[in-house]
DNA sequence: GGCCAGGACACCA
DNA sequence: TGGTGTCATGGC
């Protein structure tokens, strides 16, 4: 597919989508940290029990970086159980807040200044922090220029015959950044009407009665 | 009662 | 290097 029509697609389908359901207004949190803890609360989770947790994480006074760090355990497993897998996700929450105290004083806006690349590979290096985490936080918490990559997108553009089914992170990552201008409020927005799309029209049992993408894909 | 949800890591061949 | 198992709650 030439790449001039590619992008022209790849632009259709994000005006469609915009047009469909508006602004999504993400990442709806009250800081940059929140919007961290949430990347990793989110990790194959439905977002309504993240919700539950980050407000109990709140009660509990353990929605900053130190307060995680000197909680115990337990403690933390308890607050942030209703995002499921509470003892694995307890233990990335802590290398997470780790992380950012030692290497940025715990201050998530000490992020910003950062080179994109550099800073990515030292998210990747965080334990628990992987390539859709690192991107949800690169994008959504620094607004830096990164195209999230998830399931939904995946199943998605591998439905509209734009991506491989099995087509890698970086493969399909790459789809839009060779395609798109590289501005982080519309790779923030599309990721965003991905999921809001995904949720009513692309789930694992397709239910593409009403498709807004249909006329521009042309699939069944 | 089963399926699914805004993944990542450990282990093994 | 790729495939498989594990981690777990809550809504529908």
């Amino acid at each position: 597919m030439a790449q001039q029509n590619l992008s022209q697609k790849l632009s259709d389908i994000y005006q469609c989508l915009l047009d469909k359901y508006g602004p999504q207004h993400w990442w709806p949190a009250e800081s940059r940290f929140e919007m961290m803890t949430g990347a990793v609360l989110t990790q194959s989770a439905a977002w309504t029990n993240v919700e539950k947790a980050i407000s109990r994480l709140k009660e509990a006074g353990l929605l900053s970086p130190e307060a995680i760090m000197k909680a115990d355990e337990y403690t933390l497993a308890e607050a942030i159980r209703p995002s499921g897998y509470f003892n694995v996700k307890t233990r990335k929450l802590k290398a997470l807040a780790a992380w950012l105290v030692a290497g940025y004083n715990g201050q998530a806006d000490k992020l910003l200044p950062a080179e994109t690349d550099a800073l990515r590979q030292e998210l990747l290096g965080v334990w628990g922090i992987g390539e859709e985490t690192a991107d949800s936080i690169l994008l959504y918490a620094c607004g830096k220029p990164v195209f999230v990559i998830d399931a939904y997108t995946r199943r998605i553009f591998s439905r509209l015959g734009l991506a491989e089914r099995d087509a890698g992170y970086d493969r399909l990552q790459r789809l839009f950044t060779a395609n798109l201008a590289a501005e982080a409020a519309v790779f923030n927005e599309y990721h965003a009407l991905i999921v809001r799309h995904a949720k009513e029209h692309c789930r694992v049992k397709p239910v593409c009665q009403g498709c807004v993408l249909k006329n521009i894909c042309g699939f069944n």
